[in-house]
DNA sequence: TTGAAAGCGCTAACAC
DNA sequence: GTGTTAGCGCTTTCAA
């Protein structure tokens, strides 16, 4: 490894002359600073960030705390987060957590250890407190989910909305028998997405028993799948079928296409993001596209707002962004006579 | 921050006393460590990893630079090696080049003052010099590409063999005239992928005229779409089409499915890869599954290794994997009278 | 069993 | 315009 010494002894230099060359002090005359330069860029010098941060240098690194990668969801914010802050010179370590929060203790430990600038995460259901403690310090804002001992930064898309938009599809379209798959209700987004099912049945003046909502690891195919067909097994199954994230959409889709579910005669479906090829599905899927990179770039740009303004500033800052609805060919109206039993 | 020179001010110790107690020296007394841990956990303390890498402890971050995080291809990858190398309390850093070569060698050169233990990348078509020379002496491996310059360790699928198959299967179907949508053949994986679909076409006893190799920017969607009208307004189109990367797979299934295009009676269709959603694309897509999480967990033990033997092994290491063809509705023989040009 | 001191690479205050 | 020195937090001699 080079060090500035290593370039000092060669020009028979002092480290300081050649630590304030490389930083282009005003006091060093031109000459020495080529020189300095010329060397250090033979030699292949490379300043070391650790001696730096330990000079009180910030840190550059932010950390990216969530689930898992491989969901298009997280990999549009990690991507998003990435080209932003790498403009301003940051990096990225990833964590995955898969949901687990002595994983994301550890990784915030890790973190924290890393004496990282900022942390964005997509909390756990129940974080752990060292985990809250560990953050506490930290620039830091909460994606998508929202606890609130994790502070008051948060941006997501508006879960209610995102629901209540479509399952009030299906309520338009006739059905009053609506099943719903979705996250375990002690995730923000959980609840949040089965109070929009409701809110959307109860405006619609339908009583409670319309909605026939199962709850589960919103990661899980498993779960999805056995949802399915626990709902269609019903005495008297739904009418049409909503999704509450991504996973579980995929699942749904995988289950009804294997079980062979004709929709939407049999069966109306919505489901929750627009993953690519969500259009090729059966008739195409009728579904609500999440601004997904809005709320990434903006929380991007928070981030280094945020990093660059000197005082804690742990002002509250919320930023809700609501979904779309695009309509394909996987709703319709319910068919005049009920279906059967299967 | 708390420091170790806070606790010892606490507990009336030395900073020697308490960052031996901490590391479970055997010199210190149990009363003394238990005293040490219980201050040191009521603080929160975290010890710095800048000031031990500083005194010469091996850095736990690991580089992974990658042209797009939202690729499946390369999101799998992520996820694996997180998954991977957090079990040795390792730490990924996301780097994102957009095959861009100036973006590759800020990365690697953020990695280097970062002092990342080692590097895996998937390499622009030609990286710049200065990118070599800070990979050099890092522990590093190639992945899906691979450049000489680069080194002797790369963990890839077989491309050759790849499209070689998927060539094949079309050939053995009666095609004597197939088209291609790949990538640049300045890509080491888009050369070899070329050279296995020309090859199925040689060993088939068919002239070279048979193939019609388009080549473009592997992640270009736009390149992809207009590269399936070029070959389809061909005087004599092709009845068949392979495609050479995912993210071409899916451009081109959009163009087809945008032209309407009948498959498979028009035309054959061979994939790239087995995204989610590709069983639903028309008749289900006939398509190549590649081993990527084999690959990446290959790359991952092989790693953890490297880092964990001392001296700087670099004894050349390739793993190559075979892909397996998944045969869906997308191919069948070829229409008895050939396809009107349009 | 514990403490004092040196030093990792860098920067900044203080010389000259 | 350049050199000397101290110190960031930690580990590791060397002393006691």
């Amino acid at each position: 490894m080079i060090t500035t010494r290593n370039i000092a002894e060669r020009l028979e230099l002092s480290v300081s002359t050649v630590g304030r060359a490389l930083a282009d002090d005003p006091r060093i005359s031109e000459r020495t600073k080529l020189r300095v330069r010329k060397a250090a860029a033979e030699m292949g010098y490379v300043a070391d960030r650790a001696a730096r941060m330990m000079r009180g240098a910030p840190s550059n690194v932010v950390g990216l705390v969530i689930p898992d990668i491989r969901n298009g969801f997280y990999s549009t914010i990690a991507h998003e987060l990435s080209r932003t802050l790498e403009s301003r010179g940051h990096q990225l370590i990833l964590s995955e957590t898969d949901d687990d929060r002595m994983r994301e203790l550890r990784h915030l430990t890790e973190l924290s250890a890393s004496r990282v600038a900022g942390v964005l995460i997509v909390p756990t259901a129940r974080p752990h407190r060292e985990s809250v403690r560990l953050l506490t310090p930290l620039a830091h804002a909460q994606l998508l989910r929202r606890h609130p001992a994790l502070g008051a930064q948060w941006f997501g898309i508006d879960d209610h909305q995102v629901l209540k938009e479509s399952t009030s599809h299906l309520v338009a379209q006739g059905h009053t028998r609506i099943g719903y798959v979705g996250g375990a209700a002690e995730l923000p987004t959980g609840s949040e997405r089965l109070r929009g099912f409701r809110s959307a049945l109860k405006d619609a003046g339908l009583p409670e028993e319309a909605g026939l909502a199962t709850l589960g690891k919103p990661s899980s195919v498993t779960y999805g799948r056995r949802a399915v067909r626990l709902l269609l097994d019903a005495t008297v199954p739904p009418t049409a079928l909503v999704t509450g994230s991504v996973q579980l959409t995929l699942a749904v889709l995988e289950e009804l296409e294997s079980l062979g579910v004709d929709v939407p005669r049999e069966l109306s479906v919505v489901g929750f993001g627009d993953e690519p090829g969500f259009s090729w599905w059966g008739p195409g899927l009728t579904t609500v596209r999440l601004p997904v990179t809005d709320m990434a770039a903006d929380c991007a740009l928070w981030l280094l707002h945020r990093l660059t303004t000197k005082p804690l500033d742990d002002t509250a800052y919320t930023s809700v962004l609501p979904g779309s609805l695009i309509v394909r060919g996987s709703t319709a109206p319910p068919r005049a006579t009920p279906r059967r039993s299967r």
